[in-house]
Order: C-alpha cells, then sequence, then structure tokens
DNA sequence: CAAAAACTTGACTAGTTGGTCAAAATGCAG
DNA sequence: CTGCATTTTGACCAACTAGTCAAGTTTTTG
C-alpha cells in the first residue's frame, strides 16, 4: 500500500451519496448566509458548521478549505445571475425586451438578496476569485447584448445611449434594493416589508429607465 | 500618586500636538486604503501600521482599538459624502438641480473610490458602525429633499416618479463605477482609464435619468 | 450479516492577530 | 541645559481560527 491519502467526500470519483448531496447543500446554504453577511474573512469555519448542524471536522470532510465553500457558492450562483442577460431576444421589441430584463433582475435581487450581496461583497474587494469568470463568462455576453441595443440604437427604436452604461444603470438600480437594504430600510423605515412595495420598486425604476431610453422624436 | 491611566495621545484634554496631528493622518490614510480593499475584518493593525509608517504600538498610541481607527474615517467621510445632497436647491430649475447633483455624485465617485467603497462595504453588512447615522442624519435629510422632489413632480416641473426611489437610483448608479470598479475594467477593458471616460460616463446617466424624468406631455 | 466504505467527531496544533507593557528615545518649556 | 511630557518600540500574551488526526459510528454492499 502506496497510497497515504486520508478520504474525502468524492474521493470516489463520479459519486455522490445521498448523504453527501444532503450535506453539501446543507454546507452551501449556511455558508451563502454566513459569508453574503459577514464576508469572507468575517466568516468562521465554526459559524457555518453550527448553522449547518455538523461538527466541523464533519464540515471539512466535505469541503476541505473555507475557499473552496466559497468559491463553490460563487459559481451556483454567478450563472443564475447571469441568466437573464442571456434571455434578452434580439428579435423581440426593444422596449419590452429590456422591461422583461429590468423586472427579471428585480425580482432575484427580492428573492436571493444573499447571493447578491456575496456577489456585491467580491466585486467589492476586487474579485480575486472571480476575475476569470468576469473576464471569460461575463464580457462575451455583455458585448454581445451590447450589440444588440447599439444596432436597436441604430435603427431609431432606443434613444441614443451607450449600451454598457445602460447596463451598468440597470445591474447597479436593480442589486442596490438587495445589497443597501439595510440603507433602503433607514429611509424608508416600515414601507419597505409593506406588501406592494416591491411592485411600486418595480414601478419606479422601469418608469424612469424605459423613459430615458425610449425614442425621442 | 494616585493616578494609574496610561499615557495615550491626546489624554490632555483639548490640545493636539504637532506630531499628533501628522500621526493621525497618517493612520488614517493608510486606513482608508486598506479597510477599503479588504473590509474591516480583513484588514489587521500591522497592515495599516505597516503603510503609515510606525510600529503597531505606536499605532495604538494613537488609536487604542482597530474599532475607533474605522469609526473615526466613516464619520469624516460620511459628511462630505452628503454634502452635494444638501446643495440641491428648492428654489432651482428642477432638471439643473438634478444635473449639478449627479454630476457632483459621479466626480466623488472618480475622485474619492475609496470612500465610496467604504461606506459600500459597511453597509453590505449590515451597517453596525453607523445605523445611528442612518437614522438620525441620513433620513432626515433624504426626507427633506424628497419632499422637494415631490413638489416638483407635484408643479409638473418632473414627470411623475417617487423622489426615494430616484434618489436611489442616482445613488446606486454613480457610486456603481466605484463600488464595482473591478467588474466595469473587465466589460470595458482599457476604455476605463482613457481621457474622456468619465465625461462620456457623466454623459450617459445624465442622459437616461434626465430623460427618464423630464416631464412629459 | 459481515466486511468494507463512508461518515462523524473530540482533542489537538500551528499560525495569526488585537492588544499590553515597561522601558527607551525624543521633543520641548523654562 | 535640564527635567518633565510626549512619543516610540521590542517583547510578549491571550484569544481565535483554519485545518489535522486518529479513533469511533453508521451506512452500504456483496
Amino acid at each position: 500500500m502506496t497510497r497515504a491519502t486520508k478520504k474525502k467526500a468524492g474521493e470516489n470519483p463520479e459519486k455522490t451519496t445521498r448523504i453527501q448531496e444532503i450535506n453539501r447543500r446543507l454546507i452551501l446554504d449556511a455558508a451563502l448566509d454566513a459569508f453574503s453577511t459577514y464576508g469572507f474573512r468575517g466568516t468562521t469555519i465554526d459559524q457555518i458548521a453550527d448553522k449547518a448542524g455538523m461538527s466541523k471536522p464533519n464540515l471539512l470532510y466535505y469541503f476541505p478549505r473555507k475557499q473552496n465553500i466559497y468559491v463553490t457558492l460563487l459559481e451556483e450562483t454567478l450563472e443564475e445571475w447571469l441568466a437573464p442577460l442571456a434571455e434578452i431576444d434580439p428579435e423581440g421589441d426593444p422596449i419590452e425586451q429590456l422591461r422583461k430584463y429590468i423586472t427579471l433582475k428585480i425580482r432575484m435581487s427580492e428573492s436571493h438578496p444573499e447571493a447578491s450581496r456575496l456577489f456585491a461583497n467580491e466585486v467589492l474587494h476586487g474579485a480575486p476569485a472571480i476575475s476569470e469568470f468576469l473576464s471569460k463568462h461575463l464580457k462575451p455576453l455583455v458585448d454581445e447584448k451590447a450589440a444588440i441595443i447599439r444596432r436597436w440604437v441604430g435603427e431609431g427604436k432606443l434613444a441614443p445611449v451607450d449600451p454598457y452604461h445602460l447596463i451598468f444603470m440597470i445591474w447597479a438600480t436593480t442589486q442596490h434594493y438587495a445589497d443597501f437594504d439595510v440603507q433602503v430600510r433607514a429611509i424608508m423605515g416600515n414601507q419597505v416589508g409593506r406588501p406592494g412595495f416591491n411592485e411600486q420598486t418595480a414601478q419606479a425604476v422601469l418608469s424612469i429607465i424605459l423613459n430615458g431610453i425610449r425614442p425621442r422624436l
């Protein structure tokens, strides 16, 4: 026996057991909560293990490094996060396509604010773990959609507007409600939780942006 | 001698020496750099002391706790950060006033991106150190300006728009370029540093938002 | 149902980090 | 120039935390 390596979950390639599936999920859910609130450095493995209801060594059996959990989470999140952008249809009506996109983005910020904050935190700190993703996946997709928007502008279907800055504005505005939630609450107080607040937000954002880019005569 | 307290900088009330002034500044500058990049937890006292060119105990002579440096920085930054909002003139032309406000905010994000990131990081993590500031200072100011914008809308000088969401949109968009700088660079590449880029950004943001809120017939 | 594989954990280690302390060096008022 | 206050620092400590390990328990499989 020359093998001296320790056994880790998923050692057996291609094989994930039922227990592995359950526990990985428990860990990732707990970690998303913690990382999105306290950041990478601010979160301890013990915290995550506690929240996931298992011992620290057990957690480390599934993810040998803290960094692994973090990166896995980011990867899981990013694809989902980008999906709405990919759905913009070059053949559709420009205003309608952008309305749909903005609406989807707002809904995502409402339903997955932790994901938004996880991502925001990573980018804010220089995106050390995902800089490759940004250049290899995000940039090409944005370039593609920017070209579509530019064409729409050329055809007079949108007011003259830089497509990149338009996309940034949509990102910034929609994610603001997740990332700066505390600030929004401090200012708008009890309104935030109230029924209809989300619709009101979507309405306000859509109104300003869509009117801002509607073709002018 | 019953006094047993240790001596700390500024022990003598009302008296700051020349050396104190210099060193506090050195520390705060170094700390802004570090905190805005790595966050509170991600920054070590040693790092700050190194950057400030002094020993750790010496740094602690001026700021007995890491937290003190952080809070001092935030306080210093926040007032400055809010100043442009306070300048909105209720008697001025609405579109012009908002144009000026947006322009000032963009310029601040360009000239003090670290301050923007420091603040973003704090809010993102639940604003534990400044929740009081948000409710005691920020909210009243925003309420005041929101009332002005609401009046303008009532007078037909602006399209019907929720003033709070408008303010959030301006914040989100302008600060995006500082907070998500890495992402902006990943997508727009070498354009970012180029002369004229900042003007182009300001132009794009102003164009969309101002046209989005211009009164419609 | 027995053996192997997968899973779980208490106890531990090594490295990091916020903060202390006492003594030395420097600055400064008279 | 002298003596007191201010400033500076090397050495140190206690708390925390990522990750290890060996020994046990549970689950799966032939």
